[in-house]
DNA sequence: TGATTAAATTAGGAGTCCTATATATATTTA
DNA sequence: TAAATATATATAGGACTCCTAATTTAATCA
């Protein structure tokens, strides 16, 4: 129950909230994108498919965009033309392609590295807030793919490497299989290049584990 | 300095937790502006211009939208074409343009209510955890509108009807002279359709009040 | 008054983004 | 196995976003 004035829940405040910082991101990519000849659509696909090797298809780029099929060609077949993505048919499948990075796009993602205003906003907070925020963003985020709302994130919580809250050091609770190293809260990854997806069973679990520390 | 695996700052990896988030939402606006025969751009002018009587000028509307002048001029024309705003030239500079909402696009708000899937993810958080998240996006608008990157806006923080932190009550410390009511942490409004700014010095010692508290 | 500054529009163009449909390949089922 | 169904992508067509550059009109400054 609202005590003053008609303005909905904390839920209906906290996504205007984080709608004005989406329009600073947005603001950003476009400057970002433009020093390349592109817009925020192709960056974002070339981030998408940094990193990984097999590529991604069309289906799983629209997907991960949250926009048509159709859209994703369109925007493919722009990064085609500027020859910073292959197409390649997957010979399982001929139906489906498979989009790769290609040595220019990995360039121009290596060349772009300015921080806008939205990260340099986040340096407003004070380092014990940036730990919350990145963690009830991933809490959010894990809510959302394990409902089938976007596709599965390359973060630690849905990783096989992930093993959360095994070492007695507060600032350096989780380890990372991968690289064989514990880390803190603040190390979390929402992208990880080395993220290998661990089944549901492994996710759930490592999600309460995670949830108790 | 990163213990595992390359992956940037804090910052960086937050940006990119906003940036799932904010394609959920882009994605959720499609869905609700398409019921009603529009597209995201034209139901975010239509809630910028919800409740001020006296409109906003296209370079205002290009401001808060964080896209140049022409691309608003594009966006009004199309609800102008649609009747859901009119746009009148004011008597005192006659260069500008107010646009103000029409009937028949309020209509279109007040029968827009359907949470979403972003929306709805706030409620995968605990009580606690919505009250930092809300708390901590206040902080970085703020940050950004106090220092030029976004308009100021219709927040509790820069109202002059907001005493911060002035009940002994933990619950509701705050206080609203518009409504004269006490309120607390998660009733922050981040888009008050009764703001009314305060000047720069009120505000910066509002700020400083509510930091402690 | 003339020059500058400012607000909005116009022009032109690339590209996003949608729905609906077509095409090709897989898979299922009769 | 042939026919029916399902899946992945591409095409077609259209509305609109979004940009930069250049105009138009009005206000302000010198």
């Amino acid at each position: 129950m609202e005590t003053t004035r008609n303005a909905g829940s904390v839920n209906h405040r906290i996504r205007e909230g984080l709608s004005r910082i989406a329009t600073v991101m947005r603001n950003e990519d476009w400057n970002r994108a433009k020093a390349f000849g592109l817009n925020p659509t192709q960056l974002s696909i070339l981030e998408l498919l940094q990193g990984r090797q097999d590529g991604l298809t069309v289906k799983e780029i629209a997907a991960n965009l949250g926009v048509s099929q159709p859209t994703a060609t369109d925007s493919i077949a722009a990064l085609e033309r500027k020859e910073l993505v292959t197409k390649t048919s997957d010979a399982a499948d001929r139906r489906t392609v498979k989009v790769v990075i290609a040595q220019k796009g990995v360039a121009i993602l290596e060349e772009d590295s300015t921080p806008g205003a939205a990260q340099n906003t986040v340096g407003a907070l004070a380092d014990q807030e940036q730990e919350e925020l990145l963690v009830n963003l991933v809490k959010m985020i894990r809510h959302l793919q394990e409902n089938d709302a976007i596709p599965i994130q390359r973060m630690c919580v849905s990783c096989r490497y992930f093993a959360p809250n095994v070492h007695s050091d507060a600032a350096t609770p989780h380890h990372c299989h991968f690289v064989d190293a514990a880390f803190g809260q603040r190390e979390l990854r929402i992208d990880c290049r080395e993220h290998e997806i661990a089944d549901p069973a492994f996710r759930a679990a490592t999600w309460t584990a995670f949830e108790k520390g």
